[in-house]
DNA sequence: CTGTTAGCGCTTTCAG
DNA sequence: CTGAAAGCGCTAACAG
């Protein structure tokens, strides 16, 4: 592998001619320039970005820390992350976490051993086992909930959520049951209080035994449209907090001889590409995935280069999405 | 930022000593390891990876080259090679092309430049705009068609297309459309020969009339199976090159008042998520998406060890699934 | 405009 | 077991 004293002693000149040539062209003579081309092309030269980076000590990366890449939504905002990134001049070091702590500490450390220069976190702020914020490592927290600390990104669930069940009600639901979340994910907190709230204004009671607890998987709603399904006095709507519980369970009261939105009205959350495609078409609310992850890395980006954002928390706006799953109470 | 020099001021000893110590701990004295250990911790001393990797002058990095990271497919095939890159001790450089040839070139240039030590490609092989193998440049192909040069890991797609065709024989249908990728694509040209072989085996010719070209996406889908809808003598069953047309061509079918399978069977290709939960569900064929991503990883890593792998090629099974899409020709 | 030189932080001989 | 010193490839400061 060439390298710049190769150039030089080819072109007969010294390695900081040939670093100006390469960095400030207008300062290296024509002649020589053209002798640097030559040689360069010669030796086939390549700089070593590894030791421009050592001697910079700035690795231009950004790491992405991610509990789990084969999820749509996740791909969307490490899509719109790279974007900008790649505009800037910054790689994307990619950190599939699979959900384990060991491994985000791992990435963190990236950051702290200067591979990298700073951090974009897209799992949700747990209270209880927040690694992040630390001294030192610029980072952002994409697609969060309320109350995530330090700097970052998300659309507002609990406005979300509260825009949905008022859809239901507004159609005549006055039952409206919950798929949620794990109990203690900061999203089903935030769409829990959201559902809440459009209750309350509403003068509906609210009442736990319409909360079926999910985990955010196609399973976990089948099982949850089931347990409704045998209720006594079932409700007539339903509210998902994500679209793959809500089409398990438009699936399994189709299978117990619902028709939906005639007999029974189910909303999602996510707008997945699925929920355009499945029969009835789901109505859901979309956040701005590749959005999201744009403002974040532009938030990362200015954090690193020592600016202060002049707002710790962005809120992006969200879409909400009336389809064929929901309808009037009848 | 504290370095190994104040550490091995603040421990009274020599850098190299606490080299050592990081690396080979049994070769200083357990008194000196004690002072060592107190030092990095009061100073925060965190080793500078940027250096270390300069020095070794390897970066213990992949970059994975694809096309558009916000698709489920390519997720997944992420989703493994991370794990097996991490694993190795590898970091994974993320390399969204978009489609372009200039970002492409990009990525390839962190390789030759020390900044990442391989490379895996996401992209299907194009005879014409190949910039892949390149010497020096440790790359494999990962979901490719037949004909890549050099490493590459994939499924059979004429055999799986042949076995969803004859699936089809198999079920009575004599007259087969096919909605297809772009002519030119690599995997059209693997599928569609797929088709002609199971129709040749089965004696039935090859129509080119019943071949309406798609592009992968569903909107091509739904005017494909549109343009079937006006044929005179319209086929009785649809192979799509993917899911995405398939599920697209379902919905134009049964707009159409057409009953699936009793009228029409249609299969796709693919298994994405979706396809189990469309209406009716989807006969397709799954390829292992993580599997293609790990293999590709391992590859990548021998390769860049200097061994040379026993094959250039890796095929791995497909699986046929069998669902509710097609049925016997009436 | 060009050359010389020091030094980024680390590891690795080679002596002691 | 420990220290001194060289050097990875590059850039930047300074002198010419």
């Amino acid at each position: 592998m060439a390298t710049i004293k190769d150039v030089a002693r080819e072109a007969g000149l010294s390695t900081g001619t040939i670093s100006k040539a390469l960095h400030d062209p207008q300062k290296v003579s024509r002649k020589n320039q053209v002798k640097i081309e030559a040689a360069i092309k010669k030796l086939n030269y390549k700089p070593n970005m590894l030791a421009q980076k050592f001697r910079a000590s700035t690795s231009k990366t950004l790491v992405v820390m991610v509990p789990d890449i084969a999820n749509l939504f996740f791909a969307k905002v490490i899509s719109g992350i790279e974007a900008v990134a790649q505009a800037a001049g910054f790689s994307v070091l990619l950190g599939d976490t699979k959900d384990s702590l060991e491994r985000e500490r791992e990435f963190i450390r990236m950051v702290e051993t200067r591979l990298a220069d700073g951090l974009i976190n897209l799992r949700p702020y747990y209270k209880d086992e927040a690694l992040l914020p630390i001294k030192g490592v610029p980072s952002v927290t994409a697609s969060s909930s309320s109350g995530t600390p330090s700097y970052s990104v998300r659309i507002d669930n609990v406005a979300a959520s509260e825009k949905i069940v008022k859809h239901l009600i507004g159609l005549g639901h006055k039952r409206i049951g919950v798929i949620s979340g794990l109990h203690h994910n900061p999203h089903t907190i935030d769409r829990l209080e959201g559902y809440k709230k459009a209750l309350s204004q509403a003068g509906i009671d609210y009442d736990e035994d319409l909360v079926v607890e999910g985990d955010f998987n196609y399973w976990s709603g089948l099982s949850a449209a089931e347990q409704f399904c045998q209720m006594p006095n079932m409700p007539t709507a339903f509210f998902c907090m994500n679209d793959e519980m809500a089409i398990a369970a438009m699936k399994g009261f189709i299978d117990k001889g619902f028709c939906i939105p005639q007999d029974l009205s189910v909303a999602g959350f996510d707008d997945m590409d699925v929920s355009r495609y499945v029969v009835p078409t789901l109505t859901t609310v979309a956040q701005p995935a590749e959005k999201i992850g744009e403002k974040a890395a532009e938030m990362l980006i200015s954090l690193i280069q020592g600016d202060t954002p002049k707002s710790e928390e962005v809120i992006l706006p969200f879409e909400f999405i009336i389809r064929e799953s929901t309808g009037p109470f009848q």
